[in-house]
DNA sequence: CCTGAATCGTTGAACCTTCAACGAATCTAG
DNA sequence: CTAGATTCGTTGAAGGTTCAACGATTCAGG
């Protein structure tokens, strides 16, 4: 490792602070919204949204985490306690052995209904009212780059 | 509450997942490299670069909470355990009798030093190396609009 | 085929965070 | 001065997440 790490410049210590803070707020800013909405917590919330947008709303294990930005473990717990709730079910994958397939249920879409409404309204507040249409795209182009550097 | 709550258009939708997920990710990517460099969370590494910065390195738990983005009792908690490791000290406030003040200790300063580099370097691969300083700045702006809309 | 490696999901234990309750100190209004 | 309200920090319990280990299944190479 040659390289060194020179510091922080101030102009990017004010914009990492910002950032930073950002990242660490908003979970718990969008927890609370659903927590009362609906008595869930995001992450809940989340495996929720993306089996209602998976075909047949139906999806594997191992997708809806890395969807949910989860680890498997993460929702192997949550998902035994959303199917004791009768929000998912799950049953064992047809074509592979190894995996476990996940759908929402009736309830789970009342429950959806319930949170949805209230978190739309919250991500617009906190983002788009914010942001004019070109600050929007501009903030989607800068997450994808940070993104790949990150999965990387 | 007259207004409605326009779902997501098809930008947005793109902007947010990107967005969101780099929310969700970063912190444990984070979390990571702190974790390997010096056997501490990304949120006792907060603790520790907050005192650092303060005046005669010590702060009031109060302060110290609110700047490391988290409640005053998972400070408290955690504060327990880097007191009982001797990386602060902890004694009660001179002027006001309800604060305690938190204090970086040696060993403190050991441990950032230990962390450090390797945290600036993997700030700088997630986020700076990749951006302009234009569009640094323009993420810094960003930020802190949206930083604003969830404090209120 | 057959064996070792890899993938998939679950589990229990350890750890951390959240929440509600509390004691102590300070502030405020009368 | 004083009683009530507020601020400050800690605590224990409850609940959630992480980590390592495991069994089961599938894949890859000989």
């Amino acid at each position: 490792m040659s390289d060194e790490a020179p510091w922080l410049d101030e102009a990017e210590m004010t914009t990492w602070l910002a950032f930073i803070r950002v990242v660490m707020r908003l979970p718990s800013a969008l927890d609370g919204q659903v927590r009362n909405d609906a008595d869930i917590s995001y992450f809940e919330y989340s495996v929720l949204v993306v089996l209602e947008h998976a075909e047949d709303q139906t999806m594997r294990m191992s997708d809806l985490a890395f969807l949910c930005n989860g680890s498997l473990s993460r929702l192997s717990h949550v998902a035994r306690r959303l199917e004791n709730d009768g929000l998912i079910r799950r049953y064992a994958c047809p074509t592979d052995g190894r995996s476990t397939l996940a759908a929402l249920t009736d309830r789970g879409r009342e429950k959806l209904a319930q949170a949805a409404p209230g978190h739309v309204k919250l991500v617009r507040a906190f983002v788009f009212d914010e942001l004019t249409r070109d600050e929007m795209r501009q903030l989607g182009e800068l997450s994808e780059r940070i993104l790949a550097r990150i999965q990387a």
